[in-house]
DNA sequence: TATTGTTATACTCTATAACTATA
DNA sequence: TATAGTTATAGAGTATAACAATA
């Protein structure tokens, strides 16, 4: 289907997805000594963008599933960086926020790891900065596309 | 150390990082049923366009260790999709190319495991199509920014 | 001694399946 | 019966360490 696809975006798809794999391992690579990993990270940054928040609401947010955010959250209770409060009026829910660590991590997470790729763009012509600016927020919205929801 | 940093640019990094994660699990969650995986299509991508080439070679251009690049290449391998020739004069190196099944998968696979990405691109707008076209290329750059290189 | 590649082992991330508790 | 979360298990993808063969 779709035989008559432009071969020039389906070169852009081919060079996006290589692209996308080395800047992942990089990000990966370079992230971790310090003991957060990159969901870790990642889920700490929905939390203090989104406030108190169920596993099931930060695992479609982070579009993972609510048993793979569940064992994410856990590790970070575990840490200290998170903690949890009974939903107020649904017994089955359970609303996490960040600890007072959690938001210092979070605070030296941002600055300090992934400082490579900020001194890389930092780098870059205005320009070509403001094509990854623009870039960030199409690339968030190519990775939601077409979801099939599993509910409404 | 630069603690100047453009805030604009911090947030930037942390958009695109999150965006990255959620785009990375979309092209994994989406890619496979028919059986080949991210990796492996990612590295029978790079020996279609760099020919026969070393593991070593492929580990450098993938930002893996050759060891891992090694598995990559043995199942693929197993499967038949790629084929291994001794190097003509060094005797530690082992040359990789496709085989007519790896040409044959290639060709399947960049027309129909990102098709999602395909048509998800297709939507957007002329100048957005530009901005990925043109990211796609500094997103690889930026994979390779400030490699500490191994060796020269 | 340095380089290429292999084997063994472990960890992260995520998924699916099965279960409990609550609605 | 449907939803939120947990527990158990498995597989992909990668890394590090230790090793063999060749340069």
């Amino acid at each position: 289907m779709n035989s008559g696809a432009s071969p020039l975006l389906e070169a852009t798809v081919t060079e996006l997805a290589l692209a996308l794999g080395q800047l992942v391992r990089r990000v990966r690579a370079e992230s971790n000594p310090d003991g957060l990993t990159w969901s870790q990270t990642a889920a700490l940054a929905r939390l203090q963008a989104a406030g108190a928040t169920t596993t099931a609401d930060l695992a479609r947010l982070e579009q993972v599933k609510p048993q793979s955010m569940g064992a994410t959250l856990a590790e970070l209770e575990r840490e200290g960086l998170v903690e949890r409060t009974p939903h107020p009026s649904d017994g089955r829910q359970v609303l996490f926020a960040l600890t007072d660590a959690g938001v210092e991590a979070r605070r030296k997470s941002s600055a300090a790891k992934q400082s490579w790729m900020l001194a890389a763009i930092a780098e870059l012509d205005p320009q070509q900065q403001q094509t990854l600016i623009a870039a960030a927020a199409l690339l968030s919205r190519l990775a939601g596309a077409h979801l099939k929801e599993g509910a409404a």
